[in-house]
DNA sequence: TTGTAAGCGTTATCAA
DNA sequence: TTGATAACGCTTACAA
């Protein structure tokens, strides 16, 4: 049913091993030969079968992005960077996420990478996660994204720096009771959560600021998360004049709930996120903000080159974005 | 370097003809021939080559997902949804974004599935677009969100539903002068901008109102393009007293050009939706909610459904999921 | 520059 | 219930 190269190869005359090298693109063919070959290719409308080419070649042509979330704003839009970079290369995009918190349980994703792709993508796996060492076990070109680990290329933001922009911005507007609304309770290290609270209690000190529990929370990241943990600060005796939240989503949560206590986020209290989500502008919510398109696009290129190249990943470095705060109506002088 | 079939048949004294059929729970294999050849293949960490599974039985195990957008709420979140159903049928998901408006020129799409992938699953491409006509002249299993064509199957809400119910919602607080933001100027049949504008047209000539072409605009389902659509209601002569918006997103940005204008959502100008986008919530906004993961779960069932049944697609049906109206505070009587 | 032919690792048919 | 074996459609030495 379906037009093999051995049907093009008879209708132009010349064997099954010229065919495949003039459609390839392989040096060593004549030109005539090649646009002969080429069209009739294309007047039989022929299609190349990945199968039988992967099969035969040993590569698959095709990478797999590993994710925890998929409809998060960060997640969704790493992935359209990477989207864009491996569409042009021409190479295949599998999407598996992984098993979360909320979700049924699920094959965990590196048996499912082998003989099946040629690298994997890794977005934001906390670097203590066993299946991302499994992952990183099966040996295969690798590039991640939000987090690092030792000797496998990662594109990052420097988290503990965007954290100390977002908190020195409220230092130097006066605040002294700064409280912070983080993800988990405790972080792996080299996350976002960990440096976070890293950048953070690092400008508390340096500003002899304390250190105080009970101005600390958490938001797991999520919009309603976010709610919960400004709640849980407003409630305490003595409530911060200003807030950083670990994310922008976090922040939007936080501010709903300032309002459902009669607080006006910009006068009453301070807040101010990590992100540069496109509502944030809307909601006038001062960020740092991180270029997360770029984040997925620069890591896809960092593993096409592994790709490529066929190097040995430890070659790769650390790439570090920068950041820009962002500032808005949601933090002011305290007064 | 890899370990094959035969090296799992030596291993466990049986033929490869009997190891495959063993792993894959084929009937017709003694249980303790089965359960030996499962152990040794785990002893051997044997994983099966897809590409020489697909070569040889013709079938992929994959579909592809297309879309027009990944980083949009509504499309990534259908994309969890359906997601979710793919990974746990043990299917392989090819994400592949169609060139639009601002994207640099890409293949199409139609030409990249054929022999790839079993079916595929497209998310609201218009049904006057070429290329989705080009998906569907492949023949293959393939079910639609977000549009209807007919003959394939396809799961969508009723857009003139929920536009009516959100238009009726504006009529019943006694408003007259309502403004429209729109996405493209001209919209093909079967899309959501084009049902949306039709339940919205016909609730107001059924309470007899008149349509006023300079209260109607477009703000191409985006946050910017729905800030400057409510701009030019603004600068109309006589501006309306409502607004309705074919998005959340649009509707975000409608918003925000009124607080620009000195205006109070829900107060001044009344403004209502279509999408249930967990921002509407924080900003109050009145919204017709859709249920997005459901649409994704949905329609990659009915692919599922293609793909095991071999049936001949025009059996399925359109499926219709319910909208729900949330009422908040940004829509109010007319004073 | 081109052709020959041996794989690549499964599945599926047919016999046994 | 199991085994032999011929596909599946391409790539890639190796020869010519």
């Amino acid at each position: 049913m379906g037009i093999t190269i051995r049907d093009v190869a008879q209708a132009a005359g010349v064997s099954t091993a010229t065919v495949s090298r003039a459609l390839r693109g392989l040096p060593n063919v004549d030109d005539q030969t090649r646009s002969r070959v080429q069209k009739v290719a294309a007047e039989l409308d022929y299609v190349i079968s990945p199968s039988a080419s992967r099969l035969a070649s040993g590569r698959t042509g095709s990478v797999a992005v590993i994710t925890p979330y998929i409809a998060r704003w960060f997640f969704s839009t790493v992935l359209s960077g990477v989207e864009s970079v491996l569409a042009s290369a021409g190479i295949d995009l599998l999407l598996m996420s992984v098993s979360n918190a909320s979700g049924q349980l699920r094959l965990p994703p590196a048996p499912r990478l082998r003989r099946r792709v040629d690298g994997a993508l890794v977005i934001a796996i906390p670097a203590d996660d066993p299946q991302l060492h499994e992952i990183l076990e099966l040996g295969m070109p690798t590039s991640m994204i939000g987090v690092s680990v030792e000797g496998v290329p990662s594109v990052t933001i420097d988290d503990i720096q965007a954290s100390r922009t977002a908190t020195q911005h409220l230092v130097n507007l006066g605040h002294r009771r700064i409280g912070l609304i983080g993800g988990a309770p405790v972080s792996p290290p080299f996350t976002a959560g960990h440096d976070r609270r890293r950048g953070f209690t690092d400008v508390l000190a340096e500003a002899g600021l304390p250190l105080d529990p009970s101005l600390e929370s958490h938001g797991y990241f999520t919009i309603a998360g976010g709610e919960r943990a400004m709640t849980d600060l407003l409630n305490q005796p003595s409530r911060p004049t200003a807030v950083f939240a670990m994310s922008d989503e976090m922040a939007f949560g936080a501010m709903r709930s300032m309002r459902n206590h009669g607080l006006q986020p910009g006068r009453d209290i301070s807040i101010v996120a990590i992100d540069g989500h496109e509502v944030a502008e809307l909601l006038d919510l001062t960020t740092v903000a991180q270029p997360v398109q770029d984040l997925g696009r620069i890591a896809a290129e960092a593993l096409l080159q592994q790709l490529h190249s066929r190097s040995d990943r430890s070659h790769q470095l650390v790439q570090r974005l920068a950041t820009q705060l962002i500032v808005r109506g949601s933090t002011s002088a305290l007064r």
